[in-house]
DNA sequence: TCCAACCAGTTGCATCAAACAACCAGGCCG
DNA sequence: CGGCCTGGTTGTTTGATGCAACTGGTTGGA
């Protein structure tokens, strides 16, 4: 039997990505989140993904809680995929998978810059010590495991 | 021909997903990040990654410039596969993933936390506007296509 | 020096995922 | 009412993943 998850992983991100991990799944989300396109023929059309694979995801996502579908419009028989809350907050991971990609997958101008809608100040994504408030480099940052991590091997 | 690429996305996402999307991708990295692990055999063990596909990934990292091979020790036949500062420097997408699971998919208490190494203060991702430092919510960051991403449909 | 245990892969096969093209049923609009 | 649209589904092919066994080399202790 093969295995499709992560499952003898203890960590959120192995969770995650047995979500968001499979093929188009991030280009998916992304296209909601910043192209705002809820319909199917619009993602199959923008992302240029196989019908099939397309209808899996967002029915994983819908069921997932990642979107809800709704009537396109009142007795439309059409609906559109509508980001939640919990689909919208995989902002964050886009927009740390886009900044390095700009830098070191796809250098040169990046095709696409995240900018604030008021000011047009262009976004950036800081890490920081929730105590002593100060930025933080790579090598500052451990992971430590918790109490609910040792209940496994 | 079957595409496995994401060449019709003009955007670094999709140019990054095509270097860590692939599954054991990140987890591998995470554990190169985290814990420290560098070489096959410790990888192997702590992920229960098949052997080829390891195999191929790390092949993939250093071929792609994520990580070094290099040798264990003097005179060692053995070697560590180091992380480089294009592959430390996935380590935003790996919190952003995992703050992310902590939340929605793996609900109650997180199995790792990140902390200051100084102050052991926890960790936080902020979006930040670079003009007027203003902490942004999801609704106010908006992808602006450049320039360059109009050469393309 | 030899041998057991280790290391880092490779190989062949089975299973599953993804992609393709064709197709289907229903909706919509002129 | 018919043509075009929508949102899928289906069967097939190709590619990815995982497994177990295997290979060749390394290491260190007896």
């Amino acid at each position: 039997m093969l295995g499709r998850s992560y499952e003898s992983q203890n960590c959120s991100a192995a969770r995650a990505l047995e979500i968001v991990g499979e093929r188009w799944s991030l280009m998916i989300i992304r296209h909601a989140l910043f192209r705002g396109i809820t319909r199917f023929g619009d993602f199959q059309r923008s992302l240029g993904v196989a019908r099939n694979v397309l209808a899996a995801r967002l029915d994983l996502f819908v069921e997932q809680g990642l979107m809800e579908r709704q009537p396109s419009s009142e007795n439309s028989a059409y609906h559109d995929y509508v980001l939640t809350d919990m689909g919208r907050e995989l902002q964050p991971v886009i927009m740390a998978l886009t900044h390095w990609g700009d830098r070191w997958a796809a250098p040169g101008d990046p095709p696409v810059v995240f900018r604030h809608e008021h000011c047009d100040g262009e976004v950036r994504q800081q890490t920081i010590c929730g105590d002593c408030g100060q930025h933080l480099a790579i090598d500052e940052v451990k992971a430590h495991p918790t109490a609910s991590s040792m209940s496994l091997a």
